[in-house]
Parts: structure tokens; C-alpha cells; sequence
DNA sequence: TTAAATTTTCAATAATTATTGAAAATTTGG
DNA sequence: CCAAATTTTCAATAATTATTGAAAATTTAA
């Protein structure tokens, strides 16, 4: 596999992957590709890699700098903005976790203790959906907790100690 | 909040949650449905309480069945078909996070895998593509043998002590 | 076997989501 | 301040994905 092969391969994988963290093809591929670059990349240069519209690249850049991906770099004597992505994994990692616990994990759990906290009326299914959304909060709380954790130890020595543990 | 209104809130939080783990909206209804049913329920049922057609109610059992999350109830002296699904969440938990890590991570890993194994040329750009790569591979795996060592606990035991040691 | 009951399939259609492109808004060098 | 460069917005459209519904296939009771 050549380099231009390899590249393309990259960035289609993970711009389908996208979904996978909740985010558009579209996205992902910017993000994908500035993860790769070795400098800052212009709109211009996106679009054309790309082959995505100037609004396209505009609103979904705007997003990756919403969610702590990318950043605008400036660069001197040059008027147009340059992009870059967060190089290091585990950071990215932390930010995207964080983000989707915020954005989509705790609004869950909040309703999860909603729909839980109902009061008892003493019928069969009104305790069948107490039981299950008790047990579904209880168990999307540790998971968020741990996630959020887990992502937290910058060094990572936690997973790797983890790892260790338990094989 | 009456029964009523907690049981709609949470098939529908549950449904556009799908998307979260990878399923249609539909797919996550009928599992929401079943997962608060104190009994198994039959097409009929699920097209009447969810409002969809048979069609669609006939293909999305399937593809739960095919998850493993759902199984076929063979209820004496009736012809049609009965539904259930998995009522523990831990094993719930279990049986989605290794179909994920099976239908969607591993080709990933598989993926990074192949594109940062290609030949370093000397080009800064081949370096940087192989240099990124490694490291979402490193990363790719690491997380998906956490995720299969965590969700196989049964008893839990592992994800409370690593809690209690990091809080 | 047969025929009624039930389930599955899938082409047509609807609903949703992503993308374009050009006009409007904003920024910046002079 | 002006005007060129650049970015943003958003209505229109395209692409994708989900859903329907009825015909075909399958199952089962008698």
C-alpha cells in the first residue's frame, strides 16, 4: 500500500466511523485529516483534499473547534485562518469522552432518574418499569463514572495497572 | 409523572438512543418495549403500543434476535410468535459491547493496523500518517480490551473495585 | 394435504440528514 | 473609511436511511 492509498484509506475509515462517536462523515474527515498533516491546512486546502463545498467545511470546522478538536492557528502575514487538530490520542480521547458524556450520557441519566423515581402504585407494570429504569440508572451512572475516569489519567498508568490486574 | 407518561418518555429516549450504540430507532423501541413488559409480547403488541407496521416490526425482532438480545418465547397452545428479551442489564451491557467491539472496533483495528504498516518512504508526510496511525492503533486496542475485560465480570466485582481504588 | 394463520420480503415512498452554492456578513490591509 | 478577501449563513437540493404495505413464502392445525 502506497502513501496516497494509505491516506485515503485512513480517512474514509474514519470518516464513517464518525457515527460510531457521534459526530458527521464530514467532520470526521476534516478531523482525520488534519490529524494526519503536517501543518496547518487552510479552508482552501480541506476543500480541495476533500472535494467538500466551502460551507460544508466551514460550519462542520466551526463544530470541531465547538467540541475542543481543532484549533485556528494564526499565521504570520497571512490573512487566510489555518487549522490544526489535537495530535496526541490520549488527549483526544479525554476531550471526545467528555464531550459525549456531557452531551448525551448524563441528559440520559437525568431522565433514567426521572422515569425511575415514578411513584409505586402497586401495579405489576408500573414496578416492572421502576425495577428495569432503577437497574438501567444504576448501571449508566458507573459506566459514565468509569469512562470519565479512565479517560482522566493523563499518564494512563490507571489502564495499564488495570490491564495488568486482570489478565 | 403518571405510569403512562414515564413508559412513553422512556421508549422514546431509549429509541433516539439507539443511534448511541449503533441501532435504528425502531430496533431500540422494541427493546425499551419488551425490556419494561411484564410479559412476552407478541407482533400485534409491539406494532399496536409502538404504532408502527408489520414490516418494519418483523425486520427490527429480527435484527434483535441476530444481536442475541432477543429471543423467540414458545408460548403453549398459541401460534403466534411471543418475544422477550435479555432482562439483566449487566449481561444486557455485555452481549452490546462485544457485538460492538466485534461488528464495528476490530475491523478499525484491523484497519489502522494495515495503514500504519506501510513502508516509511523518509517522506515527513509518510512519517506523520505511519507516527498517527500507531498510536490510534495502540489506542483502538487498548480500549476494546478494557471495554470485553470490563462487561465480562459478571458479578461486577472488577468495575467496583477499580472505582473504589481511583476515587 | 389443504387452507388459514402468521411471518417475511422488498419495491415504493416517506422522513431525515447532509451538502451545496451563492448572497450576506465580517474582517482586515491600506 | 473603503474595498478586497474571507468566512458564515441558510434556503434549496441531494443523498441516505427508515418505514410502509401488500404480495409471496412459510408454518401449522386439522
Amino acid at each position: 500500500m502506497e502513501y496516497q492509498e494509505a491516506k485515503e484509506k485512513f480517512i474514509s475509515t474514519w470518516g464513517s466511523l464518525g457515527t460510531l462517536w457521534g459526530i458527521n462523515k464530514a467532520m470526521a474527515q476534516i478531523q482525520a485529516l488534519l490529524f494526519i498533516s503536517t501543518k496547518p491546512l487552510t479552508t482552501e486546502e480541506i476543500m480541495a483534499e476533500l472535494k467538500i463545498s466551502r460551507g460544508n467545511t466551514s460550519m462542520n470546522v466551526r463544530q470541531l473547534i465547538d467540541w475542543g478538536i481543532v484549533n485556528k492557528e494564526l499565521v504570520a502575514g497571512e490573512r487566510k485562518e489555518f487549522f490544526t487538530t489535537e495530535k496526541d490520542v490520549q488527549e483526544l480521547a479525554r476531550i471526545i469522552a467528555k464531550e459525549r458524556s456531557r452531551r448525551e450520557i448524563k441528559p440520559v441519566i437525568k431522565i433514567l432518574q426521572d422515569v425511575s423515581g415514578i411513584k409505586d402504585d402497586g401495579r405489576a407494570e408500573t414496578q416492572e418499569l421502576i425495577k428495569q429504569t432503577k437497574a438501567l440508572h444504576e448501571l449508566a451512572k458507573t459506566a459514565d463514572s468509569l469512562l470519565n475516569k479512565v479517560v482522566d489519567q493523563k499518564q494512563n498508568w490507571l489502564t495499564k495497572s488495570i490491564l495488568k490486574m486482570i489478565n
